[in-house]
DNA sequence: CTCCAGGTTCCGG
DNA sequence: CCGGAACATGGA
């Protein structure tokens, strides 16, 4: 592989004045996989790369092969966010062998659960429910744009994700102008707390798992699946095992298939015994294979719906 | 127009 | 502990 061009080094350069391009060897990865599979909501392609934010840094990332190029600098930071330490062999090895879960692995070879900073993903995983994955990003892209700091890279302006405090000063109708809906309400109470000190979000990390869950749940908005979201994308806890309507549908099809009486709580007590102390990355490769691999669900046939019966209703449109 | 989306909370058995 | 209902909004 060539190395990076001049080319490229002037398009990446930073304003500060320091351009040079660096490579970080990279092992069992795949960007792209680990940016788009719903862990993270607000990178986008750039050329051949993906442009975001690491917290207050703008970056540029892009992956050839068995490299990935940044920015001089950015090199500690990206392997951090990118979990590049992960032991990705050993998870992998530790996964139980099914057939879904083989192909699951199979399907998302090299995707890498990343460490997010803690309150951008307390908050954007509030603002997920009962949210199309695409939505969530829009949602995430608006909340910066107009109220996160601006920051310029390769001629595009980059927002950082508002801090507690910032969210904490606004309304909920300032919120609910970003599309929350009910959320604006939940994600505003959140940020008072954790702007107040109420919840602390840094000494969490030195909890062990059940007591961090616990305390994440004490934000308004907060409930197990999304605290295993945090605790799973933002604390590393890996065997955090967040159960939404896709993985129970995995868990009802393929391992409880034609039980009865599965509640939630069996759900959860066996994906923690079943899939173990990497449970987080089994969750998120499955995740992410049922949404891209499995079929599609089949509108039920039952009552064929009267092709006019709707014709009229929407015709006087001409309010205001 | 209908259906559903990376849920949480509140309420009554 | 368990099932239902309300809660907003925008794609498909």
């Amino acid at each position: 592989m060539k190395a990076a061009r001049a080319g490229d080094e002037q398009r990446l350069g930073r304003a500060d004045g320091h351009s040079r391009i660096r490579s970080i060897a990279v092992d069992r990865f795949d960007l792209r996989l680990s940016l788009q599979c719903g862990q993270v909501f607000h990178w986008v392609p750039e050329g051949d790369g993906y442009l975001g934010m690491i917290g207050e840094a703008p970056v540029y990332v892009r992956q050839v092969g068995g490299l990935l190029h940044c920015s001089a600098g950015d090199e500690a930071l990206i392997h951090r966010y990118f979990a590049l330490d992960h032991p990705l062999e050993s998870i992998c090895t530790s996964f139980p062998k099914d057939d879904a879960m083989n192909a699951a692995a199979a399907f998302c070879e090299g995707m890498r659960i990343i460490r997010q900073p803690l309150w951008e993903c307390v908050a954007t995983f509030i603002t997920s429910s009962m949210k199309q994955v695409t939505h969530i990003a829009q949602i995430s892209h608006t909340l910066r744009e107009r109220y996160g700091e601006a920051r310029t890279l390769r001629g595009r302006k980059l927002y950082a994700y508002p801090s507690a405090a910032e969210f904490a000063k606004l309304e909920e109708t300032d919120l609910r102008a970003c599309s929350l809906g009910y959320r604006a309400k939940t994600l505003l109470a959140a940020a008072k707390m954790v702007a107040a000190g109420e919840v602390d979000l840094d000494g969490i990390s030195t909890m062990d798992d059940e007591a961090a869950r616990k305390e994440l749940c004490r934000l308004p908005g907060v409930g197990e699946k999304v605290a295993n979201c945090v605790l799973l994308f933002a604390y590393e806890r890996l065997a955090a095992f967040p159960i939404d309507v896709w993985i129970e549908r995995v868990l009802v099809e393929i391992y409880f298939k034609g039980r009865r009486n599965v509640t939630a709580k069996r759900l959860r007590d066996f994906s923690h015994d079943y899939f173990g102390s990497y449970g987080g990355y089994a969750q998120q490769y499955l995740f992410h294979h049922a949404r891209h691999a499995w079929p599609k669900k089949a509108k039920a046939p039952g009552k064929a719906r009267s092709a006019v019966a709707s014709k009229h209703v929407c015709e006087e449109s001409g309010k205001e």
